[in-house]
DNA sequence: TATTAGATTAGATATAATCTAAACTCTTGT
DNA sequence: ACAAGAGTTTAGATTATATCTAATCTAATA
């Protein structure tokens, strides 16, 4: 992803384009793997000279808040992001934590009825269970 | 909800009733708002003359494994339980944080192809916004 | 280029969750 | 009834995660 087009999405949200929030977007942009904000920061800092965490969280929550991001909050541990490419569910596994994508499909909204004056912002499907990868260790055991 | 039918549910699901996870249990099953942690522990100390928070930590990890007791975590804040009562959805509001129980309506399931090996323990929606009161607050500003 | 709202910083602080090792308590077997 | 062992609890320390602060800086605009 061209770095110009980093800095077009970032003003099409009505965000600055500063050094620090594009190299937030772009790493998030880079790599599809749900980072927590440890590795985003520590990404960060490889490209800026340096950046403090305070402005990484700012960072992420400015373009969650622009819809350009999207946080998955996971019990107990670090929350952990990504850009909002296509759309898409998460599967997030009990035993090792791993968020991984899996494939959208349409789900259907709560009736307004049962709304009633709430205003939705997104609707998640979140699965939960054992990953390839720890159903595999869990059944070998 | 008697404190036999407690004793019973967790036994049932091969848990040991003590004092602490009695406590726990019954909270959860009389206040129907997701408290936190930090409510519960609060609460069950007010029953039991005294239990520590790692107890606390450590019940509802064992309530949640065997199915009693649900978790939803929150961004940036602590994670909120609730005794499995009637199948629900969730609602959790962007500005205030409060997490508020959804009529359920069935959610289809992924293709198994999509799964691949992969074990599904729940399938849970999550919707985000604003909630009634942050809604009105919201609009009004 | 001056202005200024918005962004960034380092470090302190607050909050949430887990770990530790010793003590306790159910349950089971004899 | 008693011993033994698995499971549970405890206080407090520790780790992990997230936010705040007030001073400083910077991108966008006129």
């Amino acid at each position: 992803m061209g770095s110009d087009a980093v800095r077009r999405s970032l003003e099409d949200s009505g965000l600055r384009c500063t050094a620090q929030r594009h190299a937030v977007m772009s790493f998030l942009m880079d790599h599809k793997g749900h980072p927590t904000v440890a590795e985003i920061f520590e990404a960060v800092n490889r490209v800026v000279p340096r950046s403090s965490r305070a402005t990484t969280y700012n960072n992420l929550r400015d373009l969650v808040k622009a819809g350009l991001v999207c946080e998955v909050a996971v019990e107990g541990r670090a929350g952990r992001f990504d850009a909002k490419g296509m759309q898409h569910h998460h599967f997030i596994c009990d035993r090792c934590g791993n968020v991984e994508d899996m494939e959208w499909y349409d789900v259907p909204r709560p009736a307004s009825r049962s709304l009633g004056k709430r205003i939705v912002r997104e609707c998640q499907l979140i699965l939960r269970g054992l990953c390839t990868k720890c159903a595999r260790r869990h059944t070998s055991r």
